[in-house]
DNA sequence: TTACGATCCGGACCGAGGTCCGTTTAATTT
DNA sequence: AAATTAAACGGACCTCGGTCCGGATCGTAA
């Protein structure tokens, strides 16, 4: 798997909370087959799949704020204690929700084509990054900010963990002697899903004028010209 | 009183949520004192305070994240209801027990001394508004995590927009042909309480790295050199 | 096929935020 | 001082996230 499998698997007698696999670095393990969740007892493989498809209908339906753990519980005809042993919380569930698209995400960054994947110049994959960021968040905006982690979590959740650590990477090819630690923070943080449903939704801003903030910003910070 | 006044005061029947006062720009009102809370009955106001000391109290002895509103209800002998028709929800409880010291930093900028006040130039402030933001963040971790609103409010939030439209207008002086407005998202991302949490206790960074970073940061979104 | 242990299931249970509404009380009017 | 009324009170009540644990099920090994 890619290393998004982070809402992982069977937490052993239950209230054990599912450690997140912390990702050295953005080293990603190979094969990126859809095969995980390693070895799930029949049933609870399909339970699985009955809670996500519910889930996902109920969140299309409803909107992902709407979402009760009951609620899908009962669309898929299962337990309560079901889910919460299978995801572990809330924000564990929409984050299963959104796994698939934040596979597509990583492996477009770690093995995809330029200028998103590798082979452009740092800053022009920031660039890209950004703009494919701000794609894929305000096309899943429902599902993120219902899934969005407590404050104390919200920076220690490993897909923020993941993209973040890119950033910083090709922060540190863009500009060496900065502090690529707190720039990639800042960075980030113009990409946060709140944000970016504040300025669009309850703003109004179209879209264009976030894209084009991104590029201003980027080149403000690596100190480069704005593109053409 | 300054502006902050933003946990109003009586909320009609009850179920209506406080509306915010909405702030035209960073206009304050005149009058810097502290007798506020319009007309508030007798009982009333004595039930408020009775209710900020034992939520100041509580969130001192057991920390804020531990706060519930039924254990300050109790604490201060006072019916449930009573608290959150005060203060609406926990998040406004939150918000009162932080508003002396919201105002009075909302003072220092509208009217105290150069550069945090009035008088220096533009960038001049922005530098000296992060490093006091940070400091008096840092002093109100507790608090400022325990009372952060949900991801749909958090941007609307009276006391951030207030911040935020302060430094979109030092922006605008500073860097008049930008996006001030997405830039002073930028600023003020840097300076949020969860970063700052993740930071300064998650990753031990020492505060004076956070310092330096956000004068880094000043200088690069303003593209003008660092201070010595 | 039976037996057995690990895993999983499900719903009762708990705590906390938030709401409702019948009752009480402070201010005001006569 | 009594009457009036708008405001405040308080606690029962609801919902929902999260936990617990006795019992059912799966996988496996004999």
């Amino acid at each position: 798997m890619l290393y998004a499998g982070f809402m992982s698997a069977a937490l052993p007698p239950f209230p054990k909370p599912q450690e997140a696999l912390d990702a050295p670095e953005l080293l990603q393990v190979g094969s990126g087959t859809e095969v995980d969740e390693p070895c799930l007892r029949a049933d609870a493989a399909r339970n699985r799949a009955r809670l996500l498809d519910a889930a996902g209908r109920l969140a299309a339906e409803h909107g992902a704020a709407a979402l009760t753990m009951e609620g899908v519980a009962a669309a898929a005809s299962v337990g309560k204690g079901t889910v919460f042993r299978r995801f572990g919380d809330r924000t564990g569930l929409l984050a299963a929700l959104l796994d698939h698209s934040e596979r597509k995400f990583q492996a477009a960054i770690l093995s995809g084509p330029p200028p998103l994947g590798p082979g452009a110049p740092p800053v022009e994959r920031l660039r890209a990054f950004g703009c494919a960021l701000l794609r894929r968040s305000i096309d899943e905006l429902d599902l993120l900010l219902a899934g969005e982690p407590s404050a104390e979590r919200r920076h220690t959740f490993p897909p923020r963990r993941f993209l973040r650590s890119h950033v910083a990477l090709l922060l540190r090819e863009a500009v060496p002697d900065a502090d690529t630690e707190l720039l990639s923070h800042t960075l980030m943080a113009y990409l946060d899903a709140a944000l970016l449903h504040h300025l669009t939704e309850q703003c109004g801003l179209p879209p264009e004028r976030v894209r084009a903030g991104w590029l201003d910003l980027v080149a403000r910070v690596t100190r480069t010209d704005p593109p053409a």
